[in-house]
DNA sequence: CATGAATGAGCCTTCATTCAT
DNA sequence: AATGAATGAAGGCTCATTCAT
């Protein structure tokens, strides 16, 4: 739509370097322009022309996990159990940042190189408030919660399961953590004491 | 201890180069082993006799750090009321996570430069470990909560503020988002759906 | 006149190309073949077909220049002033190359890119070297100065007023510097001591 | 003075980079600070360490000219013949000029990378204002000459010199050149007309 | 003819580490 | 021990030119 298409052997070097960027993400080589040239078999300006900076590669790469997310999180409204629909979402989203290391990079950042991503993060922003907005309504999430703090706490809960967790069990892991922090660790009718004091005095 | 003590002016070199890498990790600085030197007014070789490695010296400043959030965590043991020292004690870990760079970096890594900081880390993990169980037998904490959930979400947590959230600000946002942890963000007694459901299916 | 004239497309993408490399060398940005292309709307390959190296896009562009600096000059070959006719012809040139980038780039250059400006230069020395020899006849003008010489004074001179002297100041400068060296810095009658003493020793 | 002396092995090293630097200006070639080190046989670094940009090389390479022309400068002013005084200067500068590429390079930059060169260029420029003023005094020199016109004057003489003249009649050509502006290409007392119109008509 | 994607040499610069002084 | 000069691999980016479409 809003660019022209590709000539056709500009688009099969276009996901010949998006394939190769997704493969370097995938094994935690950071991304560099150069080497995704070279293992693309391509010329270096080659890659340059099509992403002009790295960020904007990481995040082409990213964009569909992100509409994949948005797209969960659109579904996610039509659902008629506010608790269900919000916790399902932010499952679906931790799933995918722990799983995919672009999403947990372009998420984390405070900026964007291409507009598209700041769209879509936006959209996923929109919906996550909604979803919130519905809980809220509903009385089933805590109301100081705002939908400022949805991305912040999904990404710490990622970086929390990517910390010492062996790919392995990441996701597992992030799951578990998920759920804690939905539930709380807390007991909730344990007694009328405070949870964190503001001084850190214990005694 | 293990080490013969210093020549009076190798231990002011040390100190030197401790109070200069201090100050690159306050700032925000990354940790470059020519720039402590220049900033020290030493050479090179100095800091690298005394340091090995950044990372060497990344440690030797956390340490300090380390040691105070171990020394509380002793304290906290002392009190009688289990949740209560459970709180204090990550309450007291988060901000002290977030109000110093180096210490969200040393308990990230995976792998550490010096014995000494292991060994801090095991203490802390250790000190944890006892409160975290002590909240467990008075049934104050979920039982699925381990002693090796505890940094890494402390971890987490402390990302999450330094996400988005505005140097000014960090510091209570992370007490917040504590407080979410240990409360949850749902209400507890909010029906008898499930949290995530593992699947991430919302419908 | 040698080549066929050009296909009516072609003419007007000619003549885009040339419009754009004018603004382009009149806001002193380098001719950049890449660069022209993108703002004229069109395939490098078209501009280089009809540009083959940016020299003869330059040369193109200051062609019309040089034209109507010929054309000044066959005007001043009537004058029946000798002095005035050469004096006013400098002038001409002087404004010229400090007016437009393109010329000083030309007229310096020791080579050609294209036979169109090599002829259009010929012709230019030639009238230079005629109102020179008008004016010699006439004793006005110093017998040791030649033809050869006209293009580097007038270059040098355009050079020195593009030297430290703003924008906005460089055609009066480059007037005054020309009428410097019509008249002589140095107060004729002045004594018999020498100019320049060859050695440089001052005594 | 300002700065401590160099250890043995760097002064060789600072050397061996001015000479290379030297050669390179000598034979036209561009100063890359990558190729200075190649051809000095050292690393990259040690060529950034000495010299943190191109300008500051190629200053540096000027300088020893520059202070030589100077300290001739000086000695002019104790010339008693104002012209004479005043032309052996400027056509020392103009040799110089002519015969060392670093210096023309360096006196029409607008600015300086090192404070020495701003130094020497306003030490050379209040030289040649003295000379200026003096030669002036004593009527000697056209009224309107002015301290800021010496520099680009000159600049454009070597300017001159070097368009089309070959290197071999370089000096001899500038000097010519020299004459010229000195003296006038105009014979003085051949008649009343201006010279340069302003509007540059020929009749 | 027009196009503009591709090329890749070439330049710039930084920085972790070594080692002669 | 202390010093800090030297190193050079490594990464970044540009741009003139070619050639497949």
């Amino acid at each position: 739509m809003t660019t022209a298409p590709l000539r056709k052997d500009a688009a099969r070097n276009w996901e010949r370097i998006v394939a190769v960027a997704r493969d370097l993400v995938d094994e935690g080589t950071p991304l560099q322009l150069n080497d995704v040239a070279r293992r693309a078999h391509l010329g270096v300006g080659t890659v340059y022309r099509h992403f002009p900076t790295a960020d904007a590669l990481l995040e082409t790469v990213a964009a569909p996990c992100l509409e994949a997310l948005a797209a969960h999180g659109e579904q996610a409204l039509a659902d008629d159990n506010p608790k269900r629909a919000l916790a399902g979402f932010l499952t679906h989203t931790i799933e995918a940042q722990v799983t995919d290391a672009s999403l947990s990079a372009v998420t984390s950042a405070p900026t964007d190189a291409l507009p598209r991503t700041t769209e879509l993060k936006l959209t996923l922003r929109s919906v996550g408030g909604q979803l919130l907005e519905r809980a809220c309504a509903a009385g089933v999430v805590r109301a100081d919660l705002t939908s400022d703090d949805l991305v912040p706490l999904m990404c710490g809960i990622a970086y929390a399961a990517n910390v010492h967790a062996v790919p392995a069990t990441r996701v597992e892991t992030a799951r578990r953590y998920l759920g804690m922090l939905l539930e709380g660790l807390c007991i909730q009718n344990s007694g009328g004491d405070p949870a964190p004091t503001g001084d850190g005095s214990t005694g």
